[in-house]
DNA sequence: TAGGCCATCTGGTCCT
DNA sequence: AGGACCAGATGGCCTA
């Protein structure tokens, strides 16, 4: 899916959301509702009167809006432009952080409040897993390889989602992650994810899963 | 059919 | 003055 109102450097203005996703990197992973999905934020047609295209008979108001002739009807309709051009400012952003959102494959596209919970716990729940790292005394050792991404996760196969614990992947307490950023995200996991209560995710749950080799010490880190 | 989600229009307010 | 931002209103689409 591609943005339908790209960052300009030229938009001084741009909504805030997009200016600051605009360094997010393109999505790594694809998603099944997503694929093919490109009509998401197709620009209605413009509608002879506010909120849809019902005929005027149901519409209470008055036939005051496009109808307005003259200045006043010019200014409207420009500011009635630039208002949806931010809107799909903001929904591009949005867009942008579900892509970095790890998301099981069958997976419905979140919605706009899900997106946002699922960001806030996503954050706490990383946060609360360094945290628990440095408490080990080991921090330097967990810090990614250079050059790694972590913040653009791939997505596995459903038959990965439940296929590790942290004690099947050889980590005594939390944490393994790996240059591939592959990780296991659980149905239940993607539940607490979207709770309002950021405690609801357990840290300690949040753990990666090495792909490409645990024998490799470059590749694999955990905590 | 009700409810959730969404896009759009609109007028008000604030800022540059 | 004009643009950005915001919230309310409205109707379309979809699903349980």
């Amino acid at each position: 899916m591609s943005p339908k109102a790209p960052c300009s450097p030229n938009d001084l203005r741009t909504s805030r959301a997009a200016v600051t996703l605009c360094g997010f990197p393109p999505a790594v992973r694809s998603r099944v509702n997503e694929a093919g999905d490109t009509s998401e934020h197709e620009p209605r047609k413009p509608l002879t009167v506010a909120g849809g295209q019902a005929s005027p008979m149901t519409n209470p108001r008055p036939q005051s809006r496009r109808e307005q002739s003259g200045q006043r009807g010019r200014r409207r309709a420009k500011a009635n432009d630039r208002e949806r051009s931010r809107m799909h400012n903001l929904n591009s952003a949005l867009d942008a952080l579900r892509t970095i959102l790890p998301a099981l494959p069958e997976d419905a596209k979140m919605t706009k409040i899900e997106t946002l919970r699922f960001a806030h716990n996503y954050i706490w729940a990383l946060s609360e897993t360094l945290r628990m790292a440095d408490q080990h005394g080991r921090a330097p050792e967990y810090l990614p390889p250079v050059g790694s991404d972590l913040s653009s996760p791939t997505s596995v196969s459903s038959a990965e989602w439940n296929s590790a614990s942290p004690a099947q992947a050889g980590c005594a307490t939390s944490a393994v992650c790996e240059q591939t950023h592959r990780y296991t995200f659980s149905p239940q996991m993607k539940w607490k994810m979207l709770s309002r209560d950021p405690s609801a995710v357990v840290p300690v749950t949040f753990y990666f899963k090495s792909v490409c080799g645990e024998d490799d010490p470059k590749n694999t880190w955990r905590f």
